[in-house]
DNA sequence: ATTTGCATGTCGACT
DNA sequence: AGTCGACGTGCAAAT
């Protein structure tokens, strides 16, 4: 007999996992973590590495046979086949607060977007920040006071080669405009392909405070 | 007094989380499922979602104070404030056998390169299977009888402008080449720039079965 | 050890 | 529901 359940768990069992979906898998037979969450996200855990063996999305329902558990979301199945159960847990307080993030790609593109001018050869006319184009937006380009243009690709990390392949996609609609790559770090390729396309490195971190930083968003009460 | 942990464990505890590295977070005390895998992998779940709310990876080490679990990797660190265990388990039995995976973007690029005939309006003098270019590797390059040269990006899913951004850059590098995106599925802004570029779309799924479905790489014995 | 590109990427934001 | 871009992307293979 079959029935649906409804209470999150967090399980270690012997079993072996097949999906179905997106691509196909088998996973033979032995002792996994598995974990399903409130919202339906389904988790398989191997002893090893952070990415979960098996997997899937918000919204997966689950029924249960003695023997084997199914999982189904839209057009993804997960069957799990079980031999034997450990150890289980149903868990009925798990909290969901957010992670509150800082030092993001946002946060370096805003101290470069309000410091323009210590990073950059020439006097800023106008800064955009996120600057719409028919292939995305750019992070930031500068119209300097002799009109020349000036687009800069941000990275929050070191700067690959796709750092450079995304400001040539730029290049490639605001003509005539000089590309930057800023990052607190690059790629010795990466750095060739700017001196080959006539691109500049901008060094940027999150460690020098920067002249915003006694606080220019500060609340007015 | 602080000691070094080893053994492998999943506990569910009220606790607070704050991760310094590659950017910097908090998370607010609640009550999270914490994993601490064989190879040094850290996991910590909250209610929703497959993504852990924290991590670090493989080779993290852990060091236990009473209160205060201390996760170091490298550069990176976690530090989670324990209120309270409401239980935890040492598993020492943890299973890592890979999961084996089919319908991946090699197996429809290979069944594309053996059958190649059947998807191109030419006829094919070579082909080539991840074929080198100063800016990265083409999913398959066709030359045909004509001397005319077809660039084809795979997509084991559906297409998108991405997708056509990658068919661009090899196309920049393979001049007088046509381009096709092969996939079960495209979006419509990528068809639009196929047509806008002179590319082509191509069908192929795994459902078909495809002439060398019999077995073509039999063992000998 | 570093670089590169894929992923059942996942997830959030916006249309 | 579909599209798009970021991610503390993770991960494995190649260099």
């Amino acid at each position: 007999m079959t029935v649906s359940c409804s209470a999150p768990f967090v399980a270690y069992a012997k079993c072996s996992v097949i999906y179905d979906g997106r691509a196909h898998s088998v996973l033979e037979r032995g002792n996994y973590l598995i974990c399903w969450k409130q919202d339906g996200s389904l988790l398989i855990h191997g002893s090893m590495l952070c990415a979960p063996k098996n997997y899937m999305g918000s919204g997966t329902t689950m029924q249960c046979d003695e023997s084997q558990w199914t999982f189904v979301h839209k057009k993804e199945k997960i069957v799990v086949e079980v031999d034997d159960v450990m150890w289980r847990h149903v868990i009925n307080d798990w909290s969901d607060h957010p992670v509150k993030m800082t030092k993001t790609e946002r946060e370096l593109r805003q101290k470069l977007v309000r410091n323009v001018s210590e990073y950059l050869p020439v006097s800023p006319a106008a800064v955009y920040e996120e600057f719409q184009t028919d292939l995305g937006p750019v992070d930031v380009m500068v119209v300097a006071e002799d009109d020349s243009v000036h687009v800069i690709e941000v990275k929050r990390g070191r700067a690959s080669v796709n750092a450079c392949i995304q400001l040539e996609k730029y290049l490639s609609v605001l003509k005539d405009a000089t590309g930057y790559i800023a990052a607190p770090a690059i790629s010795p390729k990466a750095l060739k392909w700017l001196n080959d396309h006539g691109g500049h490195y901008i060094f940027i971190d999150f460690d020098q405070p920067g002249c915003d930083q006694p606080g220019l968003d500060a609340p007015t009460l």
